[in-house]
DNA sequence: TAAGATTATGTGAACGCTAACATTGTATTA
DNA sequence: TAATACAATGTTAGCGTTCACATAATCTTA
C-alpha cells in the first residue's frame, strides 16, 4: 500500500554504479571487455535496486521479441500438460518464451482471433497444434514472414512439421495381435477430419496385408461414448472375430465397458489394443495393451525446429516420433473357436 | 523467401491515409472526436498495409504490457486444459493476454526462475496456481508491487484467493453415502501437503459427525497405485465398511480395481465416492459416483480477481466454486449384513 | 456575425533499451 | 619512448508508441 515507485531503469543502475547506462547494457547481455570489477558493481547495483529489464523495450530496439507463440486448435484431446511443459522448458533454455492461445478449431474466426492475439504480442514463430485438418490452411495464410512449424500435421512440403508416427504405431500394434495370432482383427478408426487417424489407419492395414490378412474397418471417432456403443452392436461371431484394435484408448475403455456388459471376456475372448496410453489405461479392466506417444519428446521436437528456424539454422523435412508399444493385460492368444 | 521488408508502422499508416501519426494512434485506441470519414480512411490504410501495433512500443510507452501471468506449480493433476482456456478467454475479453510458466512445485529454484522470467516479460498481475503448500510463501514474498491471486490455497488474509470448495464437496459426497444408509463410511485422504486433501478430510469429518457417526481415515496420495494397494489390504469386514469416500477419482479407480479382483463387489457390498469426475469416471467400472468441480468457472474467478484488482475495483475476501455431486453407479444402499 | 465552446487534428517529447560509433585507458611491440 | 593494438568505457540516436499540449476546424448561441 505504501509506495508504488516507478521500478528502476538502466540509468538509475548506471547510476548507482558509476558508470554509463551503456555499460550497464553489456553487463545485462553479457558482452565482452567488461572489466570484472566493474561487471561485479554493476551486478551490485542492479540486485540493490531489485532492476529488472524492461522487455518492452528491449524488444522495441532490437525488434525481437524472444517470444515463440503456440497456437492449440483443440484443447481437449491434444496439447496434453507434458507437452506444453517440455515446449516451455525448450523455448526457455535458448532464451525464449512460450506463449500460448487456444482457439476452437471449428471457428476460423476464433482461429484468426488467436493467431492476431499471438502476433500482436510480436512473437518470432509459431507453434501450430492441430490436429484437424481444417485449420491448417487458415493459419498458413495468415501467418506470413514469421517460421511456422505444424505439430500433428501431414508432411508438408513447404512448412514444417513434428508430428507422431501414427503408421509406424498403428503397426505396431496390429503387428502385435498378429504375432500372438489373430486373424480376424478389426480397426475401429478414429475420425477422418484429424489427421492422426489416417495414418493409424494405413498402419493397420498395411500389417494386415503383409500378413496376408483382411482389414476390417469401422469408422469411429475418439469418444468412449462411440467405442461403447460400438462394442454393445459389434457382431463378432459371424466373422470370427478374435481382436481390435482401437484408434486411441477411449475407444477401447468403451468397447471393454460394452463387452463386460456382454459377458465377452477380455482378453479371453477378445484381445483390445489401443492408442494414447493414457494415465488410467494401466487401471482398465483389463488394463489395456496400448501405443504410448512421448508427447513431451515430440513438444521438444518442434520447439527445437522453431528455434533452429529463428536462428537460422536450417533444419530441413518433417520429423517423427515414434510410439511405443506397451503390453499389458488387454491382449493375448486368440481363443478356439 | 521474397521479401522480408519491415513491417510498418504508424507513420507508415498515417502517411497512406495522409493524417498524422497521431491520429492513427487515436483510431486503434477507439478515441472520441474523430471524424467517421476520417477513421474509415485510417483503417483502411491500416488493413492495406496489414499494419499490426507493436506490442512492445506501446507497453513501452504506457507502461503496461497487457499481459497476465499464470504460474502452474504442478502440471499434471492440476492446471488442467479446460482451466487454463477459461483464463485464456476472460484475459482476452478484457484486452490482456495471458501466459503461463510451469514449474515445479518441489524446487524453490524453478519456481523462482518461473516468475522471474514471468516478470520480465512484465507481467501487470499474477495468477498462481499452487496445490501444494511450499511454493506459496516463495511466489509471496518474491513478488511484490504486483497484484496476485492464488487458486487453490487456503484462504490467506493478505492476498486473493479463489478456490474449490472441497469442505463442501466433501460434505455433499460424504452425505450422499450417509443418505443411502451407510454407517460405516471410510475416508481415503489424499497427502496432506496439497490444499485440496486437507478440507476433504475435515467435509468428510463434519458430515460424519453431523450424523453422529464414527470418522476413520486411510492416509493415501493422489494417485491409482496408491488406491489400488490400499484396497488390496483394507479389511472391510472387521468393522463392517460399506461405503468409502476417496479424496480423488484416482484412489476410486485403484480400490476399485483392487476391489475386483478380490471379488468385492461395488457397489453391491461396497459404495464408492470419488472427486474430480475425471472424463473416464463415467466408464469406470461401475461408472463412479463423484464431485464434479467447474474447473472453467474457478479460472474465470480467478482471472476475474486480478482484472478486478488491475483496474482497481477493489475486490474483497477469497472466492468459492462449489462442486456438483454426479451420482452414478458406483453407489448404492448398503448390503445387509 | 463575432465570441465562445466544442470537435477534430497536429506537434514534440518521452518511455527504456541497444546499435553504432567515438573516445579513453592499458598493454604490446618496435 | 613512441607507435600501435586492443580492451574498456562513453555518447548519441532511434526503435514505435502514447501523452500532454497546441492548434485548426466546426458548431453554438447571442
Amino acid at each position: 500500500m505504501a509506495d508504488h515507485q516507478k521500478p528502476p531503469n538502466i540509468y538509475d543502475v548506471a547510476h548507482l554504479a558509476d558508470v554509463s547506462h551503456q555499460t550497464v547494457s553489456r553487463v545485462i547481455n553479457d558482452s565482452p571487455n567488461i572489466k570484472p570489477s566493474t561487471r561485479e558493481r554493476v551486478l551490485a547495483a542492479m540486485k540493490e535496486l531489485e532492476y529488472i529489464p524492461n522487455a518492452a523495450a528491449r524488444a522495441l530496439v532490437t525488434a525481437r521479441s524472444k517470444i515463440i507463440g503456440i497456437l492449440i486448435t483443440d484443447i481437449v484431446y491434444h496439447g496434453p500438460a507434458g507437452m506444453m511443459h517440455a515446449m516451455e522448458v525448450e523455448a526457455l533454455n535458448a532464451g525464449y518464451m512460450a506463449i500460448s492461445a487456444s482457439v476452437d478449431p471449428q471457428s476460423l474466426e476464433s482461429i484468426n482471433r488467436g493467431v492476431e492475439n499471438l502476433r500482436r504480442m510480436g512473437i518470432e514463430g509459431l507453434v501450430v497444434i492441430t490436429p484437424q485438418s481444417n485449420s491448417v490452411s487458415v493459419v498458413e495464410s495468415t501467418v506470413t514472414n514469421i517460421p511456422v512449424v505444424y505439430i500433428d500435421s501431414p508432411n508438408q512440403p513447404k512448412s514444417l512439421s513434428a508430428s507422431l508416427d501414427n503408421f509406424e504405431g498403428a503397426r505396431l500394434g496390429t503387428s502385435h495381435l498378429i504375432e500372438l495370432g489373430h486373424k480376424n482383427i478389426i480397426h475401429v478408426a478414429g475420425p477422418m477430419a484429424w489427421f492422426d487417424a489416417l495414418p493409424r489407419l494405413e498402419g493397420y492395414q498395411k500389417a494386415m496385408l503383409a500378413a496376408g490378412l483382411k482389414p476390417r474397418v469401422i469408422d469411429g471417432d475418439w469418444n468412449i461414448e462411440t467405442g461403447y456403443l460400438i462394442g454393445r452392436n459389434l457382431d463378432i461371431d459371424t466373422d470370427k472375430v478374435t481382436a481390435i484394435f482401437a484408434a486411441n484408448d477411449n475407444l477401447s475403455l468403451g468397447l471393454m465397458h460394452a463387452f463386460r456388459e456382454r459377458g465377452i471376456d477380455v482378453p479371453g475372448r477378445l484381445s483390445i489394443v489401443g492408442f494414447d496410453d493414457v494415465a488410467e489405461a494401466p487401471y482398465f479392466e483389463p488394463p489395456l495393451t496400448t501405443l504410448r506417444p512421448d508427447l513431451a519428446k515430440l513438444g521438444r521436437v518442434a520447439m527445437g525446429l522453431i528455434l533452429g528456424q529463428i536462428t537460422g539454422e536450417s533444419v530441413e523435412g518433417s520429423h517423427t516420433v515414434r510410439p511405443e508399444l506397451i503390453v499389458r493385460k488387454s491382449t493375448a492368444k486368440p481363443p478356439i473357436i
